[in-house]
DNA sequence: AAAACGTTTCGTTGCACAGTGAAACAACCC
DNA sequence: GGGTTGTTTCACTGTGCAACGAAACGTTTT
């Protein structure tokens, strides 16, 4: 997980305006908001979020990421944009004061969404970070840097719900949590498999909910104490 | 059919981005920060300070009144300008901050500018705000609202100094200061005449200095202590 | 190996908007 | 009154930049 972050060019011709124009552009301003909770959210799914082609959004991106607003994070072919810091979230706050309703239809990060999201094809959120956290206790998953690989009695455990086992995992930093939560083939896997048996369940956006069954089930199967 | 102001008029319409746009126009820029002490500068001022002529400033500052960054008094033919609210100058202080190398770069109030400066035409900073107090002390201007009448003191003192004494003054806020200085035809003669004396001196932008005859003639005259 | 996918680069088009000169308007001065 | 000054309006030009299609690149998957 290489966190990089572009080194303007030419430091001088940057100022207050130059700043602001960035903010200033609409579909910009929707994929900062969108990243205002902290999370990180790769460039695809940004540009379906301001309505904008793929392409477009990458050149909008590349000006944030020089404007210094937006870090990023390159996880294979994805590559995760999230807020430069908290001074940015602040700024964009200050700014949403001045705009007159605006401040009304500001939405502050939905708490379901918080505790169990799909994080582009995986399972994120506190939820996610438990099950991360609970597999690698119990010794299903062995964590070597980044890499999140099955034991065998992680393989024998999910041979036995149904699992691919060939699927390696990779950790993938939740920002709500701050904390690793499973993602790669693996965590893909996996959640689609919870998601099929009914456990989990889509809700609005990204945002899961956990059926009773799911409550039940992730106890017994996975060790979580909800 | 001829589609009347496609201007922002309706507010739902102003958000994040627009705001952000306001400000992301360099010479809107300057403009904004020019202000940012609170003070209120008239048109011709501002397009002089941000570089452009006094129609493309009549535009920009129409569409920051438009947006609600910008408070407007009309004072005869002239038009002064101001942030609409702290809440103004306090975005623009967050976006200075995520503005990379002004960070640095950025400098807070000039001290002497404080001390010093010219407001307008007249003279503002403490030095103003206590020229006026001590006016007022020692009974050569009489304060009505907000409107500074010489007394019939004042008007004989004055004239012994070589001023016209027909003049009228007004009470002139100071931001930096809170308190009021003499401003209006008045003020812009007696500090005039204070420039012409050599007692003040101009120093970079708006900024004065006092001279060594200046701080003994102020003493003596005006019973300032400096 | 090939295929699928996420992302970026390139070349082009189109539009919004800052900028100007000329002129109108308004308030102040002598 | 006429002249000056501060500001705005109008009509027009030029350009910076967001947008997209096509294609290239790098990674992952089969």
């Amino acid at each position: 997980m290489i966190l990089e972050r572009l080194n303007v060019q030419n430091e001088s011709e940057i100022d207050l305006s130059s700043v602001a124009a960035l903010i200033g552009e609409p579909a910009r301003a929707l994929m900062l908001t969108a990243l205002m909770d902290g999370l990180a959210l790769p460039a695809g799914e940004l540009s379906e979020l301001a309505g904008i082609s793929p392409q477009t959004a990458s050149a909008h991106l590349t000006k944030l990421l020089e404007g210094g607003l937006l870090a990023v994070e390159s996880h294979g072919r994805h590559r995760y944009f999230s807020l430069a810091g908290a001074e940015v979230a602040q700024a964009l706050e200050a700014l949403m004061v001045i705009a007159p309703l605006h401040s009304s239809k500001r939405k502050l990060p939905d708490p379901a969404t918080c505790y169990a999201r799909t994080c582009y094809d995986h399972l994120a959120g506190s939820l996610g970070v438990m099950l991360c956290q609970s597999l690698l206790e119990r010794g299903w998953l062995e964590q070597n840097r980044l890499e999140l690989h099955l034991t065998n009695l992680g393989k024998n455990k999910l041979e036995g719900l149904g699992l691919e086992v060939k699927k390696t995992g990779r950790a993938c930093l939740d920002w709500t949590e701050r904390r690793h939560h499973l993602a790669g083939p693996l965590g893909k896997a996996l959640t689609a498999h919870l998601l099929e048996r009914g456990w989990l369940i889509r809700s609005s956006g990204r945002s899961l909910r956990i059926s009773e069954a799911g409550k039940k089930g992730l106890a017994l199967e996975f060790g979580l104490r909800l």
